[in-house]
RNA sequence: GGAGAAAUGGCAGAGUGGUCGAAUGCACUAGUCUUGAAAACUAGCGAGGGUCACACCUCCGGGGGUUCGAAUCCCUCUUUCUCCGCCA
């Protein structure tokens, strides 16, 4: 969540920010320090009595302890009026910190300078592009086609076992995921990233504290016996590792790398493009996190772009990176860069990461802080990115590596597989 | 799942109705001493709100209640430990 602070500060930067993202923010801002006012009013008001009524308090007690009961009884009778005017302001001012925050959940992130303002997708700035797109073979098919041609994915069976969306990966095809996920792993812990495993579900504050509840609730599977949700990327646990803590300056950079599978309701959007490997239920996704110092988290930010270039790089597949305009960006990120594979077969680019900055948006909520050289406590930031989301990487794989003679697997994935083609 | 015990500052650990945001020890930070370090000594050392800065307010696992007053009493939830049951 945005900082009040900031608000304070610099109201007019914020308002003018957040038209990037196409909304017009000015009367929303305006009623937040109308009701910041108010709440601290508020507090003031109810403090007082509060400082009154402990000091009546202390006198009594002392009075009692001198055995002056009489006037402890009288001062008694002073309180109760003050007791009902701290109720009803308590109550009051519960009421417009609730409303005050209502209001703050609702501004999305502060977009940095460098984003490009736009509506859609089609406003993605591309900033790089880099591979080979190869020549097809006269008679390509697209993934799904070579999945039942190898007998290396199996979709119907996962519709059986569980319903659309729920693929079953066999033989070939469940090694070659398998080593997709051991690769990346590698890669980040050589990139300095520590390998951790972590829940699969995660309680409400969890989701909380990421961004992720209560505004995408729909998102993600909710187990109601147990009030648990299953994660819809690795990012909800490991970065709530650091909710409500406080990190010490030397602690930077924390990097941590986790392979767990994904877990999206994906409501609302079935219909074209959804076929195969290119949007699941549950999928399998390396995911990398940071927390960084505010001075250098978008040095990071670029060391994190760097790295997952390096591993497409690698792969040998073609790519691209966009920065998205502020009509694209998600709610909580400043900055996001995605990368897209292109998948030969369909034509098209599939985004097979998103690396972002949230600065302190997630950090607010986690209540992420760490000691400065003052020795205050300051909001630290967080920064996420995938490398990489394995379906799409696998379906990148299996088109643009088909020949007359199987599918060729990459160098760098041999050793993992253990066999150097399908087919 | 059943029975019992517990939850206090970074850690350990006092505190069972009244100046308690909380003794004490360890850790940590700064200073004195020292060629340097250690030891010793001195001071500081939880978080949030509020203020120009103070004052002041809130927080002793979470929530609610009793009371003039709650870390302390009551209810409830969560977690941990011990015992029993079940079990990969």
């Amino acid at each position: 969540m945005i900082q009040l602070q900031a608000i304070r500060d610099n109201k007019e930067g914020i308002f003018i920010a957040l038209k990037k993202r196409n909304i017009d923010a000015a009367p929303l801002l305006e009623n937040v320090l109308q009701l910041d006012e108010k709440r601290r009013a508020t507090q003031t008001l109810l403090d007082a009595i509060l400082a009154e009524s402990n000091k009546i308090s202390k006198e009594i007690g002392i009075l009692f302890k001198s055995g002056n009961t009489q006037e402890a009884n009288i001062l008694k009778e002073k309180t109760v009026a003050l007791k009902e005017d701290s109720k009803k302001m308590a109550d009051d001012l519960n009421a417009t910190a609730d409303e005050l925050q209502a209001l703050l959940y609702q501004i999305p992130n502060v977009p940095h300078e460098s984003v490009p303002s736009g509506s859609s997708e089609d406003d993605n700035e591309e900033i790089f592009k880099e591979g080979e797109i190869p020549a097809l073979i006269s008679d390509a098919l697209p993934h799904w086609d070579l999945a039942k041609k190898y007998d290396i994915i199996d979709f119907e069976l996962g519709v059986k076992i569980a319903g659309a969306g729920f693929p079953v990966y066999k033989g070939k095809g469940a090694r070659l995921q398998r080593a997709l996920i051991a690769y990346f792993l590698d890669k980040n812990t050589d990139a300095g990233y520590t390998e951790i495993q972590v829940p699969h579900l995660v309680n409400e504050a969890s989701g909380f504290g990421t961004g992720n509840l209560p505004d995408k609730e729909g998102q993600m599977y909710h187990i109601g016996e147990d009030d648990l949700y299953l994660i819809p990327t690795a990012e909800v646990p490991v970065t709530n590792i650091f909710r409500n803590e406080i990190l010490d300056e030397k602690d930077f950079p924390v990097q941590y790398t986790a392979y767990t599978p994904c877990f999206r309701r994906e409501a609302g959007s079935y219909g074209a493009h959804v076929r195969g490997l290119n949007r699941l239920h549950q999928f399998d996704k390396v995911e990398i996190v940071r927390v960084e110092h505010p001075k250098s988290s978008y040095e990071a930010l670029n060391v994190m772009v760097e790295h997952v270039k390096n591993i497409l790089r690698e792969l040998k597949l073609p790519y691209r990176v966009l920065r998205l305009c502020g009509g694209d960006l998600g709610f909580t990120a400043a900055l996001t860069y995605d990368f897209e594979v292109f998948s030969t077969a369909q034509d098209r680019w599939l985004e097979i990461s998103s690396v972002s900055n949230f600065e302190t948006y997630q950090a607010n909520r986690l209540k992420l802080r760490f000691k400065d050289e003052n020795g205050k406590n300051q909001l630290a930031h967080t920064l996420n990115g995938s490398s990489l989301a394995l379906p799409r990487v696998l379906a990148a794989i299996l088109e643009n590596c088909q020949t007359g003679d199987g599918i060729q697997i990459p160098e760098v994935l041999v050793p993992y597989c253990r066999f150097e083609k399908i087919g």
